[in-house]
RNA sequence: GUGGGCGUAGCUCAGCUGGUAGAGCAUCGCGUUGUGGUCGCGAGGGUCGCGGGUUCAAGUCCCGUCGCUCACCCCA
């Protein structure tokens, strides 16, 4: 009954040389969160039932806390995994109003729970970077340009992943579109219209038609609007009022969504493109004004990667509201398929950049020294586990992707060797530093297929 | 939760209408006795997911079960 263990699906775990790489994506992102003065908190990772279920009927995604010795009469504890870090963070928010600052920036890097089943891209455990904003009572429009633009600028500087498409919608612009046309049945119409990157587009004018109780005539703008995308800030006004309808939130979202894009223009580029897209919508529930939607390049059936928007009452308290604006980040959900599909690794398993040789095991004292001397200038390296031939030891250093040997001369001279070209030549351990590039381990881009293209 | 596909060596897989288990890559050794990669030769490695059934005989057929996977549902 002993037996190979096997992989727990939905659960994903990560080789070394795949750390790494998710390794670098959350120091990246928290780097530059925290240059935009985003700190970090880290909450529990259990919340009380009641907390979690607040927000739909979503309890059978949630998982469950119980002893296994069990008595209570639900037959759980009363408290369950996060299926995500906001309602989590809404609760913080509540529970230290007292002690934080408005408005209140923070960003999150931690793990989350959710019992569906799993997907390429969709796990039961899986790691999210968010980003957020709150205000007491009020939270000015800026800051969603703000979140914006952190978040464009974190995905500028992960460079060894493909591009990314952030779309922006904003709420009161649907809302008011749709409150100009007269429709009463605004949810159900956004419902459907967010279903136009699965179904074509005459099954969703015939599903507004019978499900939602509009008329064909208004089916079809609502469909206009949808079908409006445009990178171009002063276009989003002009496209919209050519439709003809007016409304004042329809107009207070159009200039939201200028203002947005208008916001981000300088920080746009061709790896990072934002647009506005007008089918964007999200879930029904929380969102009042802007919305995002992410797609990587290449990869678009993963759906959206990066997505979030404004929540005019994140939180409330019964007397105050906290209103929020910000973006969550899928690390897992990028980069797990980009391994499994392209091989995205880092060119070595270890962080070694040098792998001291080892004549024999009473001189490895000798080989310490060097290593102790290369540490002491913060170049990482370790000493070979035995002393093989060095032929062995340098095939060694060959599999772990580890670039550079040393080998202690008999003379008590030093010389280095460039494993990848073979040239070797002499050094001092308390001078020697390889090059900056091969300093940390690189990861291996990658570069989109040209097959996917979709929404 | 529903439906399909698949479980054979570390990995990718072959194995026909049932007849005692295979390849490539990887690993290890030797050629080359302290400077790798190429090349050549050789070796190790398997309760064929698990349980039951049919049969003289099951990796192969049947039933069950577990796991993985894809799609649907869902996606706060």
């Amino acid at each position: 009954m002993a037996g190979k263990p096997t992989p727990l699906s939905g659960f994903p775990e990560l080789l070394p040389e795949q750390r790494i790489v998710e390794q670098q994506v959350v120091d990246t992102l928290r780097h530059t969160f925290e240059l935009y003065g985003f700190g970090g908190i880290e909450t529990r990772a259990v919340e009380p039932l009641d907390q979690l279920l607040r927000k739909g009927d979503t309890s059978k995604e949630v998982y469950l806390l119980r002893r296994l010795h069990e008595e209570s009469a639900e037959g759980h504890a009363g408290m369950g995994l996060h299926f995500d870090l906001t309602v989590p963070f809404a609760r913080y928010v509540l529970e230290n109003a007292g002690k934080l600052e408005f408005p209140f920036r923070r960003h999150q890097i931690q793990k989350a729970w959710r019992g569906e089943r799993p997907q390429e891209g969709r796990f039961r455990e899986f790691t999210q970077a968010d980003i957020d904003i709150v205000g007491r009572d009020a939270l000015p429009f800026h800051h969603d340009v703000e979140v914006t633009r952190v978040m464009v600028d974190a995905l500028t500087r992960l460079t060894f992943l493909p591009g990314f498409r952030l779309q922006v919608n904003n709420r009161k612009l649907i809302q008011g579109f749709y409150a100009g046309l007269g429709i009463d049945t605004g949810d159900e119409v956004m419902r459907l219209v967010d279903k136009l990157d699965k179904l074509p587009v005459e099954k969703v004018r015939e599903l507004l038609v019978s499900e939602a109780g509009v008329d064909e005539a208004t089916a079809d703008r609502v469909l206009s609007l949808a079908e409006i995308r445009t990178a171009d800030a002063t276009e989003v006004a002009r496209l919209v009022g050519d439709l003809g309808v007016d409304h004042p939130l329809l107009a207070e979202g159009v200039d939201e969504l200028t203002r947005l894009l208008d916001g981000v223009a300088d920080l746009v580029g061709d790896r990072v493109r934002v647009e506005a897209d007008l089918s964007i919508a999200r879930g029904l529930d929380y969102y009042t004004g802007t919305v995002f939607e992410t797609r990587l390049a290449g990869y678009e059936s993963l759906g959206s990667i990066c997505s979030g928007g404004r929540y005019d009452s994140l939180a409330s308290d019964g007397r105050t509201t906290y209103p929020g604006v910000g973006l969550s980040f899928g690390v897992s959900r990028v980069i797990v398929p980009l391994m499994a599909r392209t091989g995205l690794a880092a060119d070595r398993s270890v962080p070694s950049v040098v792998l001291v040789a080892l004549t024999g095991e009473d001189s490895r004292p000798a080989s310490d020294a060097v290593a102790t001397a290369l540490r002491s200038r913060d170049i990482p390296c370790e000493v070979a586990p035995s002393a093989a031939k060095f032929g062995k030891q340098i095939r060694t250093a060959e599999r772990r992707g580890i670039p550079f040997v040393w080998f202690v001369q008999p003379d008590g001279t030093h010389q280095v060797k460039d494993i990848r070209d073979g040239n070797q030549v002499d050094a001092d351990p308390a001078a020697w530093t390889p090059s900056a590039h091969d300093l940390r381990p690189t990861i291996v881009s990658t570069e989109p297929p040209t097959e996917e293209q979709h929404p």
